[in-house]
DNA sequence: CAGTATCCAACAGGATACTG
DNA sequence: CAGTATCCTGTTGGATACTG
């Protein structure tokens, strides 16, 4: 894993930097985002199938949230030309790739809550 | 570094990891809560000194977040008992550890924007 | 210096009903 | 099935002024 300083340019241009950590935090912030990225690892589903696994989204934030991951590449949407028309989401592989991301900060928030029941 | 499907228990009980991946997550939402730990990580500061490190934070957000962190276990805040009284934030050793997390989303997100540009 | 107090705007998200 | 349209509430954050 290559660490912060490890970029030999991090203090001559730093926005670069910013700009690629609020990437990552946008596409796990909001309420409902990871549920459907987690919902996604499992497969590519329908609009429909998400819907069923997450219970209490509704079809207006699961559209609006669809949207965003797909404009920032993290899904694909893909249209059947078939009668009745048929629409699948997938994960990107960028987006698969979160999961070394989101190890990390289990590992981080599993020992955070060790750390702050003892002290 | 462990992955989440090492954990021999995340099927039995999933509840602790999705609490714990929360956690890291409120560490890190919100506009101020990143800057200020990364002002922080330089070393021990007060108040003014924080608040001249962001530009644009008012008192009443920099007061508001650095509650929040001390809540959450992030920051201490150390009060000496001179006159008149001095007061100093600084970074617990679990906030420190957040850089494990920080770069792990760095890379991810340096990554993306490259494979965001040429898809 | 280290904050509070008040008031206000913007946005995230929810409830419900409707559509090609 | 795969969404839109409206309307509404709560939270986040900003502006400005003030305090021990």
């Amino acid at each position: 894993m290559k660490k912060i300083m490890d970029f030999a340019d991090v203090k001559a241009c730093p926005e670069q930097f910013v700009l690629a950590l609020n990437d990552t935090l946008n596409v796990l912030t909001g309420k409902w985002k990871l549920p459907i990225l987690g919902s996604l690892l499992f497969g590519i589903k329908r609009f429909t199938d998400i819907q069923k696994n997450i219970p209490k989204i509704t079809p207006r934030m699961l559209s609006k949230e669809l949207k965003d991951l797909e404009l920032n590449g993290m899904v694909k949407r893909v249209v059947y030309d078939s009668t009745p028309v048929l629409i699948e989401y997938e994960l990107t592989d960028s987006a698969k790739k979160l999961s070394d991301v989101i190890d990390s900060m289990l590992n981080w928030g599993l020992d955070h809550r060790k750390a702050v029941m003892v002290g």
